[in-house]
DNA sequence: TATAATACAAGTATAAGACAGGTCGGCCCT
DNA sequence: AGGGCCGACCTGTCTTATACTTGTATTATA
């Protein structure tokens, strides 16, 4: 518990505006709160997790005691299709494609796209023990750290070839999300498309500061 | 935040005019900003514009030169089902449905739950004039401002009666997402359900910041 | 013509106080 | 020993006063 507003005006001599102003400020931010006629307390930091920000899919994993695997589809280097050739501006990428299964339970089918000069350094059993960032992170191939990233997240009928992988019908709804990553330097470093079976998962976004629609944030209408 | 417009003058041994006609060069050159009875402050760098958030799907339609339009489905008062007692912690509820249109073409069917007492306030024509953020905003009938949103967005095959909707088969894969809206004390005010056709929409997120992992952010495995 | 000096209007943040309503603990009565 | 009441203390909210700010106008001066 926090001293009363009276005492925190009297210790800073400030007003108790002042004094509110502040923890208001805190409260905001999901580090106070208050009860009326009780007075204001830490807020427990359960509240805080739950605030905070989202732990990646692996923590998540790792949390609920399932080993997760990956496992390479195939990998190639070729030639950029005009699409990931405009987005990483390079003529000649790696591609791998892997399924991340936990559990054994197929739950996503990964496609990586990153410049060829990069994949010399990795082998296929790179691809299959550690995460692209950890690849790229830990053996110190990039100059600038991955910072930003965007990503669209669509709905899609799952393919033949998904439909067998994830053992659901041909057709079933999927979440499907393309990302881009960049460096802290703004150029794009990979491209990566991920497929997660419809009933297996779903995004959780928390939207901070003022909110100017109840509609939801960051959907598009596509062509 | 500048020392105030006389502690200049003073320090400099020059007229307040002089000063602020040096300090509105300064604006005119998008260094500095006033606010009147409080003082002058350094503009924040141009990065906020672009880390900005997205635009809400009525902005990007009225860039697109589309128009907007909502129709009722039904709306009524009812007791509040398990789930949503326990988010909004209400017993009594308005649940509005509605259908978002664009140029007369279903994009989005909507459902809206809010507390009922904020529902005498409403008419069914409000309903379709407005959206629930102005409704709430603009009659002033919140205590506290809308700030802070969580929302999951799942992939689901398309209902019936939404497949009449939006003129797709049933089963398509559509995009679903539930949000919960808090006002700035961190009480939930509305919960909403969108429902989007996935061969129209898309969500775009963008991720500042550190980046500790290609895979993408949000994603939650549900059970 | 530009600057200085001055005055006033309008806006902002804080201080100080009062009051309503909620919470809690202790005291009294049964 | 237990139930109910009361008072001290707390937050939530309002009003009023004050000091300081920018915005604007006027007049004097080099």
């Amino acid at each position: 518990m926090l001293p009363s507003e009276a005492v925190l005006s009297s210790v800073y001599e400030v007003s108790r505006i002042t004094v509110r102003k502040a923890l208001e400020v805190l409260r905001e931010e999901g580090h106070v709160d208050s009860r009326q006629g009780f007075g204001w307390l830490v807020v427990s930091p359960p509240l805080r997790q739950r605030l905070g920000r989202f732990s990646t899919i692996e923590e998540q994993l790792a949390e609920m005691g399932v080993h997760p695997r990956r496992k390479v589809l195939d990998s190639e280097v070729c030639e950029s299709s005009a699409e990931i050739a405009q987005v990483l501006g390079q003529k000649e990428i790696l591609r791998v494609r892997r399924v991340n299964l936990a559990d054994e339970l197929p739950f996503a089918r990964v496609t990586v796209w990153i410049p060829s000069s990069l994949a010399k350094h990795f082998s296929l059993s790179d691809y299959e023990e550690s995460s692209f960032y950890d690849l790229l992170t830990d053996r110190k191939l990039l100059k600038k750290p991955l910072s930003k990233a965007m990503q669209t997240i669509s709905a899609i009928a799952i393919s033949e070839e998904d439909a067998k992988l994830f053992s659901v019908p041909v057709g079933s709804p999927a979440l499907r999300c393309l990302r881009t990553t960049f460096d802290s330097a703004g150029d794009p470093v990979l491209f990566s498309e991920y497929v997660f079976p419809g009933h297996l998962t779903e995004f959780v976004i928390e939207l901070a500061g003022e909110v100017t629609s109840i509609a939801p944030s960051g959907l598009r209408l596509v062509d």
